[in-house]
DNA sequence: GTATAACATTGATCGTGATCAAATAATCAC
DNA sequence: GTGATTATTTGATCACGATCAATGTTATAC
């Protein structure tokens, strides 16, 4: 169970095992049900997630009620509503589990607990911090400088597992166009 | 002429004298004219930026050769290309000055040396991406979620400093429109 | 396994913001 | 201060992607 998430770890930073198992206990299984929530708009931001199995979607709500999609994550990655996260003010966006999903997850008061007693739990914030700026501001460069089409043919080159597991609709969705946008770009047309 | 770098620090992380005085002579002075690059795509990513005096501008070159401004940063913030400051790779966009600027720098490898051999500064540094990725997060949702319209009278409502004091065709294309959309948007049309 | 709902595709039309163009207005260089 | 360049405004037209609508397809629930 704690197995993938083990390897993410030390993968990236160096802990003791009595750290290490510090860290896997604070973490908590939530199996989500396709469709579910695991975080809403309005509520405090309390948790991070950890993505063992299944896959996560986190999209904010324009003022006209529609969605727009941040994020994907998939299996091994984690995810939270990080500008939440951080202070602990209300969530702006919502958290949706598209597939079945198991997940892990901490508490915010345990994590940023972990970050202030174990250095290299810091280190590992650190590290989350800069790949979620990098990945997010991809994501602005990719929309301020790039069309449909290009956006498109960019994600299909870089992240072709997008396309092919997830449905049109949250795909172009994520690519900030209407499906039936995305469809006429896939045609060819 | 360190003065308002100090201030900054001191406001966000405590150090000893003696770190303090290490961190500051880190700091080189830039004047840079108006129109002037500090920053070039293609480049490797060298400096860190305090903005003294001016404003920076940080945008991205499109593949038709058009520029996207990705932020500004005035008097009394820091500038990066982080991106590129985290890994050393090379520059994906241009950094310029929008006014004549005084700018204190750090050259990257004193900024990671000091985060390795300082704790505080590797707070100031936690504290630094934090609120990068909190403000480019911002950015992105703006853009994602709001009309042309609608993000004007946010960043109005903001950020009013930007549209009083950055000419139109800036404020425009920090905003993804054309200075011809801004204008009648701004004549109420 | 069937009924129902959600998703995908295709076509026709619409609207917003881009583009092109021209006339002022403001800045800058010298 | 003067000339030249750059920025701004306004108008006319265009194009891309959104919207609306209809049909076909695939999942999902029971």
């Amino acid at each position: 169970m704690l197995a993938q998430l083990t390897t993410y770890i030390a993968d990236r930073v160096r802990l003791t095992d009595t750290e290490l198992q510090r860290v896997l206990s604070c973490f908590h299984l939530l199996k989500a049900k396709k469709n579910e929530l695991v975080g809403r708009t309005g509520e405090p931001s309390r948790r991070m997630f950890f993505v063992n199995k299944g896959c996560l979607r986190v999209y904010y709500i324009k003022p006209d009620g529609r969605e727009a999609t941040r994020r994907f994550a998939f299996e091994n990655s984690f995810s939270t509503s990080l500008t939440s996260f951080i202070d602990g003010s209300l969530l702006k966006e919502d958290t949706q589990a598209v597939e079945p999903s198991e997940l892990l997850y901490m508490h915010r008061e345990d994590f940023y607990a972990l970050v202030d007693t174990i250095p290299a739990w810091g280190i590992f914030y650190r590290g989350f911090l800069e790949y979620a700026y990098l990945t997010n501001t991809k994501r602005l460069e990719d929309v301020i400088t790039l069309n449909p089409r290009e956006r498109y043919q960019l994600l299909l080159k870089e992240n072709p597992e997008m396309v092919l597991r997830l449905p049109n609709k949250l795909v172009a969705n994520y690519l900030n166009i209407t499906q039936e946008a995305l469809s006429r770009i896939k045609s060819g047309m």
